[in-house]
DNA sequence: CTGCATGCAAACCGTTTGCATCCCC
DNA sequence: GGGGATGCAAACGGTTTGCATGCAG
């Protein structure tokens, strides 16, 4: 878990994955990403971006971020940084917050667990939504 | 979601639903609260469970954690508190860390979100996994 | 030639929903 | 008697998996 293998082949696959991934600046739902990949390369399987995210994220290429929401959603910025997540339309933005390790430290001492890591996860709702607030 | 409505009927369903929810220092899940429920309520329903937990944290009696994992789980202690994940076994366990207002804040002016709330969940092995640790 | 990667489809799991029945007010 | 609550089972959405085929090394 620490120190993954970091040797898969880049298949087109997940060349075209990657692409995909890094070039939006949203945080794409496996659908998401299969869609988008699809209009590039028609055949792909789901099932085929489902075992490449879930690869590329164990061999630390991308990141799978553990957010609420029923869908599991990747990240090709694997710098770690939190996540601000709109509770009417579900949209996963980036916060840039100042890493607290401070926070971090302190609930390592208070727990018996070897932590790994942590995430911060605001939710609230977005520019978009507030505009149509009562609609819906 | 400011101001949910406090009043729905304590129905037997219910009452056995919280009192089993607040008997567990766990954060079950549907399926775990279904089964402890069960033992005393054989004929209630998976569909009973999921509607009355979902409309007891709309209105505020108990929690819906937003954590990770594919499974919702609920608490019944509705104070804000964060929580910790064991990464192998998933359990969720309770953490005490102050909470951070003063990062909250910082969020609040670095987005144009509304923001109404945040969650922080720390990830690492739980003691039990650490014994067993290259066993499984 | 060999083995990993893929496409496809079926299976799976957690959750939601429609509906007939039941029970409480 | 009426309206919400329940049990049941079917439907659903997201994800995983088994398998035959394809392709790169």
């Amino acid at each position: 878990m620490n120190a993954p293998d970091p040797m898969i082949r880049i298949t087109t696959q997940r060349q075209i994955l990657l692409e995909e991934l890094g070039k939006t600046k949203n945080h794409p739902t496996a659908c998401e990403l299969y869609d988008m990949v699809r209009k590039r390369l028609p055949r792909i399987g789901l099932g085929t971006v489902y075992r490449n995210l879930e690869l590329m994220a164990d061999t630390g290429i991308i990141l799978k971020l553990e957010v609420g929401g029923s869908q599991k959603r990747f990240d090709a910025e694997i710098e770690p940084h939190y996540h601000i997540r709109c509770c009417r339309c579900g949209k996963v933005e980036n916060i840039e917050v100042d890493i607290i390790q401070d926070i971090v430290q302190s609930a390592a001492k208070k727990t018996s667990y070897d932590i790994i890591g942590h995430h911060v996860e605001f939710s609230g709702e977005c520019p978009d939504c507030q505009d149509g607030s009562s609609k819906i």
